[in-house]
RNA sequence: GGUCCGGUGGCAGAGUGGCUAUGCAGGGGACUGCAAAUCCCCGUACGUCGGUUCAAUUCCGGCCCGGACCUCCA
């Protein structure tokens, strides 16, 4: 089965067939970096992610482009508000990004490149799309004209008519098109700006991808992601300045648009306030269990953020890693080793499915399942690493089972390690007296503490945190 | 107004023209000194009204309800 995936340009569900099977290039829209990311901002990136993982599973070769968007007025203004320099504000919150979205398992992007390193790419597009006609200067500004392009509007399917109708503010008096946009604009002493022919100034939002991408992926590449809320005026920008520039008929070939994670039904936004950052999250649940939540939706679905969603998200990992937690059986003498463990099939079609992760992840259940019930030795020891490896390409799962269930929990118990061991094995003094009051003591007295006791028929006493 | 998504069991969430995932929660049983974990069994859900069909939750149409986007936004 091929890889399927759904392209916001067409409106459906289309084979993955990449321009040239032996390298194939991904680009993602990434932050711009003047706060922490909230878990909607996480959404994208862990969808991707999996995208990326299976593209490499897939493919010889993959180059994943995420930008970090470093010049922007929402930076300045963050600037001016706080004080705090703007290298400062754009470093330690690219830092923090990059540092939360390693404990959500995304893999780094092959390329992470920043807006304020391509401003040479970005003046030179602009050059490019004044000179075949589809941009003007006009009182310091240029702006990109959206007459110049047939076709403009078609991957969010609105016309300039219904845009201009639509509009929700002024236009500005140097536009010659109401629909018309900035390409780059000038800036005053006091803030950002960089040496242009059109005088000194900064790019506006949308050029920096079409520059980015055209200088790491090339005009025309595979495949292009984002949140809905980018599909218009983002995407249909970078598109417009993409194509009208290189005189190209795509700019990427599949346009993937993850939906939004919602609290209480509303969109999780800056602006309404009711965002979790992922920074304090973490210091709640583990990385991995935000991960689980995180897939256990389908990417293009709605997803509304609850505690019980991420507790429940927190007791299915529990449940996967149960099996592998457990050691494994005897090999009978004279048998054979157990071969390298398979990907799971169902799993990788799951996934191949337009990243259909809540299938995936029922096909892991089943797979623990299995393991639970098998009882053959070699089998048992097969199928433990067929999850390992099922997990992997939804990149959970691959932490040490023993480091799942004991690492110390932010609100945990206090208790170390050898402090939990001796009340064990004092409770297991006490079983053996036949003392079972006291042992039941003990294991009360544990489970306050949070820390929860299993008596495996081999006599040993595990123990794990709740 | 325009564009586009959805409405599935107590909750979350897949999927399918007939065999009704998966997890959590709940009930019963096995195992256990007690537990935990695990295993077995159970509750027969698909907004609404029509249509197509031998058969529709699944296809088609109307309606109702909810959500997103229409130049801050993942």
């Amino acid at each position: 089965m091929p890889l399927q995936v759904y392209n916001t340009l067409t409106r459906r569900k289309e084979t993955f067939e990449p321009i040239d099977p032996g390298h194939v290039r991904l680009y993602v829209c990434g932050p711009t970096v003047y706060d922490f990311a909230h878990l909607g901002n996480a959404r994208p990136v862990v969808a991707f992610d999996v995208l990326y993982r299976l593209l490499k599973r897939l493919y010889p070769r993959v180059t994943y482009v995420r930008n970090i968007t470093d010049v922007d007025d929402k930076i300045i203004d963050a600037s001016k508000a706080s004080g705090e320099p703007i290298d400062s504000i754009t470093s330690r919150t690219t830092r923090a990004y990059q540092q939360d979205m390693a404990a959500l398992g995304a893999l780094p992007p092959d390329v992470e490149p920043r807006a304020t390193e391509h401003i040479a790419e970005m003046i030179r597009l602009i050059e490019m799309l004044i000179q075949r006609g589809h941009a003007y200067a006009a009182e310091g500004h240029v702006l990109f004209s959206v007459p110049s392009m047939a076709e403009y509007g078609r991957l969010s399917r609105h016309n300039r008519e219904e845009l201009i109708a639509g509009a929700r503010i002024d236009v500005a008096p140097y536009k010659k098109d109401p629909a018309d946009f900035v390409l780059w604009k000038p800036s005053t002493p006091d803030i950002p700006g960089w040496p242009s022919p059109w005088g000194r100034g900064r790019p506006g939002w949308h050029i920096e991808c079409s520059a980015m991408s055209w200088k790491h992926l090339g005009e025309t590449f595979d495949l292009h992601g984002g949140g809905l809320d980018l599909i218009f005026p983002h995407h249909e920008n970078e598109i417009a300045q993409s194509r009208s520039a290189h005189g190209t008929p795509v700019m990427a070939r599949y346009w993937m648009h993850n939906g939004f994670l919602s609290v209480n039904s509303d969109k999780m936004s800056k602006s309404l306030g009711n965002f979790f950052t992922v920074r304090e999250l973490l210091a709640e649940a583990p990385g991995e269990a935000l991960r689980y939540f995180l897939l256990s939706g389908h990417y293009r679905a709605p997803l509304d953020f609850t505690r019980q969603g991420l507790a429940e998200a927190k007791a299915a990992l529990d449940r996967l890693y149960t099996p592998l937690w457990t050691p494994d059986p005897f090999l009978p003498a004279g048998a054979a080793p157990p071969a390298e463990a398979d990907i799971p099939a169902d799993v990788v079609d799951a996934l191949l499915d337009d990243l259909n992760t809540p299938l995936a992840l029922s096909r892991l259940h089943a797979l623990a399942s299995d393991i639970n019930r098998s009882r053959d030795p070699v089998e048992h020891v097969r199928l433990k690493g067929r999850l390992r490896k099922g997990g992997g390409l939804l990149g959970l799962l691959q932490q040490n089972a023993d480091a799942w269930f004991r690492a110390p929990s932010p609100g945990g118990t206090k208790l170390g390690e050898a402090e939990i061991e001796q009340k064990i094995a004092a409770r297991n003094a006490a079983r053996k007296a036949r003392n079972f009051a006291e042992a039941d003591r003990i294991r009360q007295e544990l489970f306050q503490e949070g820390i929860v006791l299993e008596d495996r028929p081999s006599g040993n006493t595990e123990w794990r945190r709740a």
